[in-house]
DNA sequence: CTCGCGATAAATGTCAGACATTTTGCGCTG
DNA sequence: CAGCGCAAAATGTCTGACATTTATCGCGAG
């Protein structure tokens, strides 16, 4: 591919990085593919080569791409992907068609880990964590009904799920649970589409809902099993081997 | 803190940065503080100021400075760091004296993730998934008796955690694995000081052994309960709340 | 004809200096 | 005393040059 796609620039460093980062996580070029020189992206760019290589050196630190001197740029494998790295978690936001293998894996992740947080969301949640899980909750069923407020709904989906990561009070769940936010987002709207008239929402509402008491009560084996619950219909409909939790391959 | 500690400069890029990083992270300036200028340590440690500013860009890429024009560069709150972007990862290797807290959270982490990764490890591992587990308990036994072997089983305790998460199957749970090395290794090391001669070794060997077991059998309930039963005395010896998880607050 | 070696070109890495932008704080004016 | 504005200081950006590493091509020796 090439940089056909990319129009003229507007903004900062960041800026620029986030737009190739984008396009990149958006399939224009291959893993083992050489990406433009600097040179060819900051005539195309009319930006200066310093902003280039600030750029460039983000998408290095996030394990996207592999520059050596003299030989040029290319892109690295999907598996040498920084995904636990914030930034990343930054350029994942909005993206409108994430690589469908990093989606399964991701959910797959989840489907693991959520109920272990949850558990411990139950035993160590303090009033404020509660108030924050039960507004982003009344939040869901006001919003539950008119297929005009999606947008909020999903919104308030993800804060749900940010919640019980916050919840567990633990440094790495907490900063876990606020990079998976975006994907967290991609995944509650590719999953609500389906089934928007029938059961979906409904039971969905019901399950978030479990959970918010099983922590509520401080009852941690209730509230991993009401976390599976709420990703079971998510995962089937992936192809999520909810057995194993692993990717059915 | 001043830069007096950090003598003359040698290396690339990424040197300098791993240098500024171990220093703060060792603890030379405190949150809050102002972090020299661009100019101090491009001048302190003869190099360009494009050097330093690369370097200043990886530690703010990081999590760990705060950077405003006009204003300067300060140091970012521990909760605000990037305690899962692999770079800090490699900046924490062979750290001597991280900071207490991060431990405690860390291994609080493990102790509520173990147990999940190896039930999935037991479900998911493949032939080479066992080879590399094995490996490293044959390793480990080998070394178990001569102190003077200390560091090499060691690097095979920090073997065996890695090739659960490797076992897992799971693309996020691998990258966890690769970037809790340090910290695994870190805590083997501290954990294995206290009681050397007496129960600490044999016992230990023997549960990392029944985790090897389980998950040999594809027994996942087994695997996961081995693998509490690894990290248990370790975390009562740090004062991890063994029932909730949490930190003992 | 093949192998090895060196020159050359191309790409990234580093340096130095100047200018732009943002923030802070001081001093001046009303 | 309040408010405005200017100047200093710090980071952000641009430009051009040079250094270093790597791949490639051509040439000569075997």
């Amino acid at each position: 591919m090439s940089l056909e796609a990319l129009g003229p620039h507007q903004g900062d460093a960041d800026a620029l990085a986030r737009r190739l980062a984008r396009a990149l996580l958006g399939g224009d070029w291959q893993p083992g593919d050489a990406f433009p020189k600097e040179l060819d992206i900051a005539a195309h760019c009319a930006v200066s080569r310093n902003l280039v290589r600030n750029a460039l050196a983000s998408l290095t630190a996030a394990g996207l791409l592999e520059r050596t001197a003299g030989r040029g740029t290319r892109v690295r494998e999907v598996g040498d992907w920084h995904l636990l790295d914030p930034q990343m978690s930054d350029w994942l936001v909005g993206l409108a068609h994430p690589q469908p293998q990093l989606v399964r894996e991701l959910l797959a992740f989840r489907y693991s880990a959520e109920p272990v947080v949850a558990e411990l969301a139950a035993r160590a949640a303090g009033p404020d964590d509660l108030a924050r899980l039960e507004a982003a909750f009344r939040g869901m069923a006001a919003t539950a009904d008119a297929s005009q407020q999606a947008a909020q709904h999903v919104e308030y989906d993800v804060a749900f799920h940010e919640a019980i990561y916050e919840a567990s009070h633990n440094l790495i769940w907490r900063q876990m649970g606020h990079l998976l936010r975006p994907s967290i987002l991609a995944l509650v709207q590719h999953s609500q589409r389906p089934a928007r008239g029938d059961d979906g929402l409904g039971d969905s509402l019901e399950r978030h809902g479990a959970v918010l008491e099983a922590i509520r009560d401080g009852d941690g084996p209730r509230a991993a099993r009401a976390a599976r619950e709420v990703l079971g219909r998510t995962a089937r409909d992936l192809g999520v081997d909810t057995e194993t939790g692993a990717r059915a391959d």
